[in-house]
DNA sequence: CTAACTGTATTATATCACTAATACAGTCCA
DNA sequence: TGGACTGTATTAGTGATATAATACAGTTAG
């Protein structure tokens, strides 16, 4: 069963994209596999003080790139191959560090500043 | 006068947000100085195609913020002092690689595949 | 002075994200 | 079999974002 524990939701952000990102980055991370069982609709509702509709949103998107499958009636399953995998992280990873290099740009920062910060920066 | 010609605005953010974080990024590059006049809201408005009250609510956060003053009637300034600026750089690159540190620790990457995988992807 | 610009304010409308409260039918296990 | 779960759907209401159309008073250059 996939744990939500960790997932902190923000408000700058719709809250059924942190869920997919938070599903897709535990993928990336393999501490979420093939096969494993999602979390109910209503349950992941409770868990997170959120409105089930707003879980059945990041469900469906979730479902529609097939990343997880659902029957009516019966409970959700995880359905990844290694080829969805590295498809996912790398339009992840590579997005999320694009999107970082494109920010340190504009602000005028360089490569090697930016490597020297996020070195620093960085903490286990 | 402050030229917005390279900001280009995706929908998955606040247009209202977009506009200041671009102003900020200006600051810290150093393209945006001390004194510089900014477009009129009309202006800018017609320049960006967004409606004038999108415009006056980032103008307005920015005028909170300190970084521009506007009088009634009267063009609009950019106000900054060296300090104002480091206190800019701080929040805006630290917020932003903090958020990348965030999201590939999530993801189950090292420090050294994050710092590698920027070094690859960075083009100039 | 005055006309054209400036910032500022108001009212109305539309869409999206989220909440709330149900409802219904399919699945599964004791 | 029956009850408790499941996914799915609908309707309604709220707040934020953005658009549209004005209006008004202060500033400034010709």
């Amino acid at each position: 069963m996939i744990s939500f524990e960790k997932l902190i939701l923000n408000d700058s952000e719709p809250i059924y994209a942190q869920i997919v990102r938070f599903v897709k980055r535990g993928i990336v991370a393999e501490t979420i596999q093939d096969g494993e069982e999602m979390p109910s609709r209503r349950v992941l509702s409770a868990t997170l003080g959120v409105n089930p509709n707003t879980i059945q949103k990041a469900y469906r998107i979730l479902e529609e790139e097939g990343i997880i499958r659902s029957h009516a009636g019966a409970k959700s399953f995880v359905q990844l191959d290694s080829a969805a995998v590295s498809s996912i992280r790398a339009e992840l990873i590579e997005s999320e560090i694009g999107a970082l290099i494109g920010a340190m740009q504009q602000s005028g920062v360089s490569k090697e500043e930016a490597l020297s910060l996020m070195q620093r920066l960085w903490k286990e």
